[in-house]
DNA sequence: GTGCCTGTTACCTC
DNA sequence: AGAGGTAACAGGCA
């Protein structure tokens, strides 16, 4: 669920609702492997008394900068945050709650249990394996093709892995490989330069617009992804491929396809994409 | 109820 | 190196 622009979107949210400078006064684990790295007493003793400093996104994790440590999160497929008044009445799914001094609580939700929370010293560990942003400037055009020619991979499991590119997930890489007009399964050495500067235009404008709409929310459900207000996404108007089986391309008219690929549902045109 | 699907990632084997 | 399988989970849906 959450990719890139999900991410990003709770990020500023929750700067937006001034979370920046408060303090943690303490944590309750309702689910130990939400945060499987520490144990559930040194994971409250350590939390204990640390002021946030700032909040950013890597890839599609959170980073809080603490007074000490660093406090990350990752969503994988079902995790939520959500601010609440301790009032507020709780949900099962619930798998950590972070008070904090303004009476103000941070909940964290997650229905499949796969989300992870890290307090750690040094983020490097976990934010150093990650490949590039890939709205970041300083992947350039270039870097991109000569990146996509040392790998002979499908590109849809090259563009998911998050050592190659950063933040993509399922449904980004689908909605960049249609308006790249190129198929999830060519291998990446097999693309011309300007094909791959192509490709990067795409992605940059699908992660862009998703931002713009502040992340895809896609049904109803609690699984689904949700703002910290709990408001959707509304990312979902502009997919053109992405769980659209059997409806006509927007480019062509032409029945969209799924395929499994990297055990990954795939969506394509199979006339624009070939 | 049954069985299959799902937006993520780590880890394993070939 | 890269591909494929499995596992971690629980809900949605036909």
């Amino acid at each position: 669920m959450p990719e890139l622009p999900e991410v990003e979107t709770v990020v500023q949210d929750l700067i937006a609702s001034g979370l920046i400078g408060k303090t943690l006064i303490n944590a309750e684990v309702h689910w130990l492997k939400t945060i499987a790295d520490l144990k559930k007493e040194e994971f409250c003793q350590r939390i204990k008394g640390q002021h946030i400093r700032s909040i950013n996104r890597r890839a599609k994790f959170l980073v809080f900068s603490l007074s000490k440590d660093t406090l990350i999160f990752h969503l994988r497929m079902t995790g939520r945050l959500r601010i609440a008044n301790p009032t507020l009445p709780h949900v099962k799914e619930e798998r950590l709650v972070l008070n904090l001094s303004s009476g103000e609580q941070l909940r964290f939700e997650d229905t499949r249990k796969f989300g992870r929370c890290y307090l750690v010293a040094s983020p490097h560990l976990i934010l150093d394996k990650l490949g590039p942003e890939p709205l970041d400037e300083k992947l350039t055009p270039e870097l991109f093709f000569q990146r996509l020619s040392t790998h002979s991979r499908k590109l849809k499991s090259l563009l998911l892995d998050q050592a190659f590119l950063a933040g993509l997930g399922n449904i980004y890489v689908d909605e960049a490989l249609w308006e790249a007009k190129l198929h999830p399964l060519q291998t990446s050495n097999t693309l011309t330069e300007k094909e791959s500067h192509i490709l990067l235009d795409a992605i940059r404008r699908v992660l862009q617009r998703g931002l713009e709409s502040q992340g895809t929310t896609l049904g109803n459900g609690r699984t689904n992804f949700y703002r910290l207000d709990g408001s959707k996404g509304k990312n979902i108007s502009s997919l053109k491929v992405f769980r659209r089986t059997g409806q006509a391309c927007p480019r062509c008219q032409r029945v969209i396809k799924k395929i499994i690929v990297a055990q990954r549902g795939t969506h394509f045109c199979p006339n624009c994409q070939r």
